[in-house]
DNA sequence: ATGTCC
């Protein structure tokens, strides 16, 4: 008769999986079974595993057998990914990261999943990569979305000419600074706030979560934050006259701004991430792209709730470019806004689907949209083609060639005032993690998107505002 | 992206 010795190979043949379970499970032998007879601790072992509700008064193997029933409700709960990604178009492969491209596969392989693309910005994000397009049934991704809900880019093109432009540098900085805010956290107070139409939204009362953000949407009503946010004046040029915006061919001030839904925005993103956590268990590596159910009571508030962000960052720039309007005295030509990091309704290969654009831009059949290039290389007006591969869309931007602590490190302030001054371009805030170098070339990005969308003008920054270095001001 | 788990 040989004592018990019974090692990780006796458990995974009578049934046990490799796992945590197993590592408890020999702890518990080595503990409280030392001395007992090997076929005795096997069939003893054998008979949790079977039935562990028997065991649930058991001296010893109680905690075992718990923790096997909560294991077994979890697995019973998970939802499974397919085996194989669905295909997905790529655009500007070779300047895509592979990580970006294996969060995308991942992606696709979601129960919900019926098409994706990936834009020539992408790089990887939490989730759904940034530059990704994921068009699901009947699901809703809010990391699908991402955190900065309804983040946008809005182009006011004025009745004003280039030479009154460079003739009154100073003004046109003073209203800059005047009347835009940046950094993390802030917001205005007091006078300084500006009513708007938004904040009689009947959504905001639509639960005691979203009710308790109202105070602060009030507050940052017209502020743009900090990362890759911008509000900068610039030369718009038409190379022929356009149509459908009625705006004769040669160049303009324009006014390009861009943020988002601010802390209102990223308080839902995160309150929802967590709750379609909760309800839709997936494996590890899909964690972050947990879904909700379109007509789940979930699914609706969050689709309202993303959709009040969404406004309530347009009404944001509504804010910030009627100032400055305002401020300058200038006739306005025309008027452009577009979103990304948003959730649409829309009917793709003849389908209605949900599609998620993380970054990306919406590039339907003759929907206009900017792109921008960096600080100092230029931006596009520009016109979709309706690319149904691309599911509508476009890149969002150039998208970065290096991480923001890598551009902290490589480039230095020198480098960068040089190219400022090169480009004639004023630079107000912004740290060294926002210098053109750690942006790709956007002439590159626009190549590779050629088939997405066409360009209907240029525009060129002139006097950039951003946040300070690392949003610590006050 | 956000006062980045006060």
């Amino acid at each position: 008769m040989h004592m018990n010795n019974i090692s990780g190979k006796d458990l995974l043949a009578i049934g046990y999986q490799q796992g945590k379970m197993l590592g408890l499970a020999l702890e518990v032998l080595e503990k409280h079974y030392q001395g007992a007879e090997h076929e005795a601790v096997l069939t003893l072992m054998k008979d949790l595993l079977e039935r562990p509700e028997a065991f649930l008064d058991h001296e010893i193997l109680e905690d075992l057998a718990t923790k096997m029933i909560e294991d077994a409700k979890e697995i019973e709960n998970t939802i499974f990914l397919n085996n194989t990604s669905r295909e997905f178009a790529v655009y500007g492969s070779e300047y895509i990261a592979a990580g970006a491209v294996a969060q995308m596969q991942t992606a696709m392989k979601l129960p919900v999943t019926v098409a994706g693309a990936l834009m020539p910005d992408a790089h990887q994000g939490y989730g759904l990569p940034i530059g990704g397009v994921l068009a699901a049934k009947n699901a809703v991704i809010p990391y699908g979305v991402g955190v900065d809900i309804g983040c946008r880019m809005a182009l006011s093109i004025f009745d004003i000419t280039e030479e009154n432009f460079l003739l009154n540098r100073d003004t046109y900085k003073r209203e800059l600074i005047a009347h835009t805010r940046f950094g993390a956290g802030h917001g205005y107070h007091g006078k300084d706030r500006t009513d708007h139409a938004i904040l009689d939204r009947n959504e905001f009362n639509l639960t005691q979560f979203i009710k308790a953000l109202k105070d602060k949407a009030y507050s940052q009503l017209g502020t743009s934050g900090g990362g890759n946010h911008f509000v900068e004046w610039g030369i718009i040029e038409f190379a022929e006259d356009d149509q459908p915006l009625n705006i004769p061919k040669g160049k303009y001030l324009a006014l390009l701004s861009h943020s988002g839904s601010r802390g209102m925005g990223a308080t839902i993103a995160g309150y929802y991430t967590r709750l379609a956590k909760e309800l839709c268990k997936l494996p590890r590596e899909a964690a972050n792209l947990a879904y909700l159910d379109m007509n789940s009571e979930a699914g609706q508030e969050y689709w309202l709730a993303m959709n009040l962000a969404g406004d309530y960052a347009s009404a944001c720039h509504e804010v910030i470019h009627d100032k400055l309007a305002k401020a300058i005295g200038g006739t306005l030509l025309a008027k452009v806004e577009n979103h990304h990091n948003f959730a649409w309704k829309e009917t793709w290969n003849g389908e209605e689907v949900i599609v998620h654009r993380k970054g990306a831009t919406p590039a339907g059949k003759g929907v206009m949209g900017i792109i921008p290039g960096s600080m100092t290389a230029p931006g596009f007006l520009v016109r979709g083609k309706g690319e149904e591969t691309a599911i509508n869309s476009a890149s969002h931007g150039a998208g970065r060639q290096m991480s923001r602590t890598a551009a902290m490190q490589h480039i230095t302030r020198q480098e960068m005032q040089a190219m400022l001054q090169a480009n004639g371009v004023t630079l107000i805030g912004a740290g060294l993690d926002e210098a053109p170098m750690a942006y790709k070339d956007i002439n590159v990005v626009m190549e590779a998107q050629k088939d997405l969308v066409d360009i209907v003008a240029k525009f060129s920054p002139k006097m950039v505002r951003m946040a300070d270095d690392g949003s610590k001001e006050d």
